[in-house]
DNA sequence: CTTCCACCGGAATTTGTGGGCA
DNA sequence: TGCCCACAAATTCCGGTGGAAG
């Protein structure tokens, strides 16, 4: 046992063969520059620079899939401008809300009021206790609020546009001070379900981001394996590789720069001295499994049970219904002494397993025979399931 | 052409937990 | 202390639905 943490600190006690600075790999970093954006960068520079005169300006929105830097050039940006506002005398702060994590309308104002630096309490306020606060102290402080609001169009689908439109009009409840709103959004067509006036402040000024394609991915991830890595560990060939399969997932320059990592740390792993094309296959393997492995781990029981039920009709009969799963399911429940879930319930967490991949579920109309969920299995993925199901006996 | 199955999925409501404020 | 709040999971209620069987 010791041997093994021995082995392992020696590992990455000592310098890295493969390693230089893996935190350059890592998801939330960001790079001093941003290459192919140049354009984007300045678009929204010029716009937001008006602050430097005290002026405040129009909302953004800024479209474009995952992965395409939408994220990265607005914080990079506002950063600059919020970090040059201090020599110009002028007052300004940023918040940065990812509203997909932070999923719901009190959660949201409380974190954009928390980067204003109140302090909020999670719970036990009211919505408009905590709105309360935000305008008193903006108010107080008369400068101005730059709001990232990222990844919008999920938070609207769940809660409705009530707080955008708020939030879009506070400023005429302000005197001293204002609200700068950009909000992100991998959804083009969300606006159409806007409130027509949160649409048209939100969408004052527009800004799309196109996908990389594969020559520039290269060039992102060159940028970055020269930093990461140690010199010679990497060959252009591996990142153009690593490139050409991100390129061919629409151009998402996350997914890149995770396979450069996991393929990095499975080279370190094996003591290799470089990373081959072949340590970039195992990383597209391992990270797909990983994620299975993870997501079925940590479901809460009733999911486990109920994917487990489905993986067992689906090895004996190719596809399972809605309804063969719940029979099995009550009577699987029962016998493991659970109060079983409605029926509605279970459909629902079978429509929630299909979101995260887990299983393909299909509405399907067969006449006479009702309207169900047609429940599939991918077959490359059901070993990985039932290892992560393993604990349910 | 009509019926009618076996569910779907939206909406409202409940339950239980954790917490704020005066 | 009493009243108000957020929130996730679950339940209750119920109006659809679309095509194979009749």
């Amino acid at each position: 046992m010791s041997e093994i943490i021995d082995d392992l600190i020696k590992k990455t006690g000592t310098v890295s063969k493969i390693f230089m600075d893996r935190e350059v790999l890592q998801p939330d970093y960001v790079p001093d520059t941003l290459p192919h954006r140049e354009n984007e960068i300045r678009r929204l520079a010029e716009h937001l620079i008006v602050v430097a005169r005290g002026v405040r300006p129009s909302n953004v929105l800024i479209y474009g899939l995952t992965g395409t830097g939408k994220t990265a050039v607005a914080r990079y940006v506002v950063r600059k401008i919020v970090e040059k506002s201090a020599s110009l005398g002028t007052k300004l702060k940023d918040a940065y809300v990812n509203t997909r994590k932070v999923d719901t309308t009190y959660r949201v104002i409380a974190e954009i009021a928390r980067q204003l630096g109140l302090m909020i309490p999670y719970t036990g306020l009211a919505v408009s206790e905590v709105y309360r606060r935000y305008v008193n102290a903006l108010e107080n402080w008369g400068g101005l609020h730059v709001v990232i609001l990222d990844e919008i169009d999920y938070y609207v689908r769940r809660e409705g546009d009530d707080l955008l439109y708020k939030l879009v009009r506070i400023n005429e409840e302000l005197s001293s001070s204002k609200v700068v709103l950009i909000g992100i959004t991998n959804d083009i067509n969300f606006v159409e379900n806007l409130d027509p006036r949160v649409r048209s402040s939100l969408g004052e000024v527009e800004m799309v981001f196109p996908p990389y394609n594969a020559e520039q991915l290269y060039t992102i991830l060159k940028q970055r394996a020269e930093k990461a890595f140690v010199p010679g560990a990497i060959s252009d060939g591996v990142i153009s590789f690593c490139a050409a399969i991100a390129a061919r997932e629409h151009g998402d320059a996350r997914r890149a720069l995770d396979l450069l990592r996991v393929a990095g740390e499975i080279a370190e792993r094996e003591d290799a001295t470089e990373v081959t094309v072949e340590h970039v296959r195992k990383a597209s393997v391992e990270i797909e499994e990983g994620r299975v492995y993870q997501t079925v781990s940590f479901l809460p029981l009733h999911q486990k049970l109920v994917l487990k039920e489905i993986l067992e009709i689906v090895k004996n009969k190719g596809s399972a219904t809605t309804g063969e799963v719940y029979l099995a399911y009550v009577n699987r429940a029962r016998e493991l002494g659970y109060e079983p879930l409605t029926q509605r319930r279970v459909s629902e967490i079978i429509s929630q397993l299909d979101m995260m991949g887990l299983v393909l579920a299909e509405v399907v109309n067969r006449g006479r025979r009702g309207v169900t969920k047609m429940i599939k299995v991918k077959p490359d993925i059901m070993k990985n399931i039932e290892e992560a199901l393993k604990d349910l006996g």
